[in-house]
DNA sequence: CTGAAAGCGCTTACAG
DNA sequence: CTGAAAGCGCTTACAG
């Protein structure tokens, strides 16, 4: 024996009907048991849960919220642009600690930047009527939430904003973050300072860009173009990038916009043998940065406390909160951890 | 003007009944169209369009599928260690991605080793009708979910089989995988390889730890118990247990049994300057593994290729096969990158 | 305090 | 090919 569910053994599930008459009493007694009704007596609540108990019945939370007034689901939407890379999935826990103390579930899912998906997810999530959305959004139009915000959905956008501004956004403070972050290169004395980023259409890189620019702008220093490259997308392509811009109009020090870019170029210092004289921050944190020679300075997000106020947002708009959408910036915090602080001029 | 949704101009959603009324047909053809059945006449099908279109009508998928028969949801629950992991979360989105080609949507959630969480997590994806739960288990009871199963919701199991086998578990080979990466360091000449792993309470550690004493029995090398450290739960624990290990009985290799005791081994053995004298090889892939200096050679889980197989016995089981449930063993790789090849005799 | 009737938004089963 | 009736498993609104 196996103990493994044969189908032609399968049982129906038992429902409030049957409990009822198991116990002797009316449906709507054993709904006000499960829903935790006081004025119940006693000796019937005992009865219910001895006859629910008997039968193993649960209630059918869909169901319920069907008729259910307000019709909440207590179940929420999560576009993120990967459930597996780590800021998204940083967001993702977050979002799921601070649903799950009110009750409410996450059905979260990955864009890969496609518009079209981000579309076609957002239907499917209100076709299951969820409460509310929280979107990293991959398109730049998003005039066609108006109908589903009027209809009752809620949305917080996080990362980029929507555009037309129709609801509140979390972002991270990309473009002071990056200013900062390449102050504190300028600071060592260095001036060639390059700029390696993902695809400037996309609206982080377009504000870490600019954040870049500003402090060269405030220092004086020209941006050189040979030392800017756009549109990495990936550890391979930013080590490419890399490797060439390092071969060619060689930089003293890089800034490297994105996460994946920064092990890139972490890995082309490596191979070439510049990460004791080539300066490098990063935007965003990067695991093991610290146990690397020298350790990875970077502008770390927290995308912790972006998936908290995300939450926070959205289940004020859930609960009325009606008030204008707003832009909310989050601090970023510069780790030191040896690869921006390298001396100069360099010694080796 | 904002273009949000204010509460007091909040419409109600539109239902089939409203597009039947202003399309002039019934609710029931109304269905078919959303239904796609072919057999509606082509002008009725086109007045249903228009009529839906100028309300905004979405069907609403949660009410359809109370009705229809066999009552699934199009929906699964994934419990995972915890979404923000790196494990979990390749896991999950293999899982997402078979889920998404079948239009079944994933209900993650995160159990961080605890029994109760699992129990009441399961409950409420079953509150919630789910189709079919994916558990890395928290708890090592799993005779609860026989009633379930009986009552039609398939599980299979990750990481860790239940006990009793009453559903299909997919896990890496843990004990061979392990054996092979600690003969992998025997190999060099080196004997005196020490264990680093998590509590050995938890199944995936004690197959390991049972891989390490297998290669060390059949190379005829002691187990030296000063060696052994269980029970490292985070990467401060096993880089203060490394240290001691490496202060006290000094070991001339290491097998460190997961991912975040890996990291603090190599952070350990960087801070004592120790990371070209002794070998190292990690259970689980570590980002960045490959920019430090050696690089860290690890035994590889395909966390994609754990969820991809559990979600394709998961939809077999849905779809009613009755076979008896197995254990599905993954192989895992040996990813060769230095610090497992480090020269012997030591030549610092 | 308790329960029978009506209804949530759909689909099933059936009649035309 | 089309639609009115009944029902999915609950909750609401109401009467006793």
């Amino acid at each position: 024996m196996s103990g493994h569910a044969h189908a032609d053994e399968r049982r129906d599930r038992p429902t409030m009907r049957d409990v009822a008459a198991l116990a002797g009493v009316g449906i709507k007694t054993v709904s006000r048991v499960f829903n935790d009704v006081p004025t119940v007596a006693p000796d019937l609540v005992e009865r219910v849960r001895a006859a629910s108990g008997k039968l193993g019945y649960r209630p059918n939370l869909t169901a319920a919220s069907l008729r259910r007034s307000g019709g909440r689901t207590n179940t929420i939407g999560l576009l993120l642009e990967d459930v597996s890379n780590p800021y998204s999935s940083f967001v993702h826990r977050a979002v799921e600690d601070y649903a799950r103390n009110r009750n409410v579930l996450v059905l979260a899912g990955s864009l890969d930047e496609d518009p079209d998906r981000e579309r076609e997810f957002t239907r499917t999530l209100i076709d299951r009527r969820v409460d509310g959305i929280i979107i990293m959004p991959a398109s730049d139009d998003h005039r066609y939430i108006i109908a589903e915000q009027l209809a009752g959905v809620s949305f917080v956008f996080i990362d980029r904003p929507p555009s037309p501004l129709l609801a509140d956004v979390v972002v991270s403070d990309n473009r002071g973050g990056a200013r900062t972050a390449v102050q504190h290169l300028l600071n060592s004395g260095r001036r060639a300072v390059a700029y390696l980023g993902d695809d400037i259409e996309v609206y982080t890189a377009r504000e870490r860009f600019a954040g870049f620019c500003d402090a060269l702008a405030a220092a004086g220093v020209d941006c050189r173009p040979e030392l800017v490259r756009h549109g990495l997308r990936s550890v391979d392509q930013a080590r490419d990038a890399a490797r060439e811009i390092l071969a060619s109009a060689p930089p003293d020090a890089i800034f490297s916009s994105q996460n994946l870019v920064t092990i890139g170029v972490v890995e082309a210092l490596h191979e070439l043998g510049l990460h004791h004289t080539v300066a490098l921050v990063g935007f965003d944190d990067v695991a093991l940065a610290g146990a690397i020679e020298p350790g990875v300075t970077v502008m770390a997000q927290d995308p912790a406390a972006v998936g908290t106020e995300a939450a926070r947002l959205l289940f004020e708009r859930m609960n009325g909160d009606d008030s204008a959408p707003a832009i909310h910036t989050l601090p970023t915090r510069l780790t030191v951890r040896g690869s921006g602080e390298l001396p100069w001029p360099a010694t080796t």
